[in-house]
RNA sequence: GAGCCAUUAGCUCAGUUGGCAGAGCACUUGACUUUUAAUCAAGGGGUCCGGAGUUCGAGCCUCCGAUGGCUCACCA
């Protein structure tokens, strides 16, 4: 982290010095770049360099910054960045004149300009602007990172996230996909007819999730208050209203671990469509994500470390049961009791929680030995009810509910569930979470009387759905690490 | 929260057995009118993460702390 220097700092660095003084001799000069206020932009680079017979020979205006130059004597070449990529200018004296050379010979790598000139190409065969004027719109006061290697230090990478997206052009790459990923998820569900809604983030009663929660205090009210950890609850009772389709993209807030795969704060689509259920649910995700990556990616193969996942349909279904199955060897059909269960978890040496049900433990097997597993798009259907205290039983298999999660590297991308709509189960199921906070386990839900009360005025079947965000842009832009796809990751402040 | 590792110039990195603090890029000055990691010559730039200790002497060894990375645990 660089320190903040004020110009009058007498103990300023040299490289910083060195710029604070061409500011100044610029400001005594009347030529002050931060009283610029705007600059006629009419090209972009990345369009000349792609429409070369378009633009040779065309006079063009541009902006950005400036990150490399490249001086020889009279003329000099240096390199022009903007939004879209960079582009070669050709400076000469000859063109721009004895004054606006010498100046231009004082600009600093990281200065912002506006250039205007006529598209040429030079004898090594590169696209380029004969400048011939050049305006300085605003002074790089620090040096930018090392041309050639960028910015490596991850620390910095994330606290400076500006500088990143100025010297590694790919971490560019990756917002954009993000942005273009969220677009045509947005775009696939308007389509078809979902109404997109926001519901509180600031919630009395952190429902809809196992987590532990933020904890915020409102002045006025003087209540503690939560941030949200899902907004489920909330668009069921959208749905109970009577909208039907509805989806909301937004934050979520888990006071957890950070980790590789965790941020406290991170994105969710969560999605609820009346008079479907999970099978609908896995139809609209297959599709939804195939139509995502063939718009960001172009292609359904995707290159995620090293692995290629194939995208197209049909995507692997699987129960949970079979799947334990065939990754543990384990039948679930032959252990018929809680004890049963109990002591098999003992003999794996897995971790055995006092109260263990048959359910629960399914669930541990699968993760511990089928989850990793899962490469491939695989659908793993019908999880323990113990386990999904918002999902609706199978009608003939009680114990088990119409859920599933999608894998896609190993990684849980998605969680889905025909919803709870029997209010009296519900209740039952809340009672149960209750039970096991009052154990001590700070992630079970608390009851929540109001969405009982709405649930009884009768929910249609509802199939919903819930997408992480984060998750889904690292598979597509092939990042290792979630901070690798959030702009400004939550870091520790320093000192 | 636990374990392992890292922190040296603005950036990327070397640094031998504990013996004068190094390179490339960037910067300054000079040369150079088609270069592209431009080239050539000269120069400036350091709280070796912080603190304590061992030692004649510490970037290097020991201890404490800060920050980060990875792995594990909770979690999506």
């Amino acid at each position: 982290m660089p320190e903040i220097h004020r110009s009058d700092t007498p103990d300023l660095k040299e490289i910083l010095k060195v710029r604070r003084e061409k500011l100044t001799e610029l400001k005594e000069k009347g030529k002050d770049p931060f009283r610029t206020v705007k600059y006629d932009v009419t090209n972009h680079t990345a369009e000349i360099t792609s429409n070369l017979q378009k633009f040779e020979g065309k006079s063009v205006s541009l902006a950005g910054r400036l990150i490399s130059k490249r001086g020889m004597g009279k003329a000099s070449f240096c390199d022009l960045q903007d939004r879209f990529g960079k582009i070669q200018l050709f400076v000469k004296v000859n063109d721009v004149g004895e004054e606006a050379y010498e100046e231009f010979k004082k600009y600093d790598i990281g200065d912002i300009i506006g250039v205007k000139g006529e598209v040429f190409v030079t004898q090594r065969g590169e696209t380029s602007i004969k400048t011939a004027e050049m305006t300085l719109l605003s002074k790089s006061l620090q040096p930018l990172p090392e041309k050639w290697h960028g910015l490596k230090d991850v620390d910095m990478r994330y606290r400076q996230r500006y500088l990143d997206l100025i010297v590694n052009p790919e971490v560019k790459e990756t917002f954009i996909a993000r942005s273009k990923i969220i677009s045509s998820i947005r775009k696939y569900l308007d389509e078809r007819d979902f109404l997109e809604v926001e519901t509180p983030i600031l919630n009395a009663i952190p429902g809809g999730g196992n987590a532990k929660p933020f904890i915020t205090h409102h002045n006025t009210l003087d209540i503690d208050l939560y941030l949200r950890i899902a907004p489920e609850l909330y668009l069921k009772r959208l749905i109970i209203g009577g909208l039907e389709r509805v989806y909301e993209i937004g934050r979520l807030f888990r006071n957890e671990g950070i980790s590789i795969k965790h941020n406290p704060e991170f994105t969710t689509i969560e999605l609820y469509q009346a008079y479907t259920d999970y099978y609908g649910m896995m139809e609209l995700t297959e599709q939804m994500i195939k139509t995502a990556a063939e718009e960001v990616c172009g292609s359904l193969e995707i290159n995620y470390q090293g692995q290629m996942i194939n995208l197209s349909s049909p995507w692997a279904r699987i129960t949970m049961k079979d799947a334990v199955l065939k990754h543990s060897g384990v039948d679930f059909d032959d252990i018929e009791t809680d004890e049963q269960a109990a002591a098999l978890i003992k003999e794996k040496g897995l971790d055995l929680k006092k109260g263990m049900t048959r359910g629960e433990a399914m669930n541990l097997m699968f993760e511990e030995y089928a989850e990793p597993n899962l490469i491939q798009p695989t659908f793993v259907l019908d999880y323990p009810v113990e386990v999904s205290p918002l999902a609706k039983r199978k009608p003939d298999k009680p114990e088990l509910t119409e859920r599933f999660e999608i894998f896609i590297t190993g990684k849980e991308i998605g969680n889905a569930f025909t919803e709870l709509n029997d209010p009296d189960d519900q209740r039952e199921r809340f009672l149960n979470q209750v039970k096991k906070r009052e154990a001590g386990d700070e992630e079970a839900s608390m009851m929540d009387e109001d969405f009982i009360n709405a649930l009884e005025y009768g929910m249609p079947p509802t199939g919903g759905l819930g997408i992480g965000i984060d998750r889904l842009v690292m598979l597509f832009t092939d990042s290792y690490s979630i901070r690798d796809v959030l702009l400004f990751p939550t870091m520790k402040p320093k000192n």
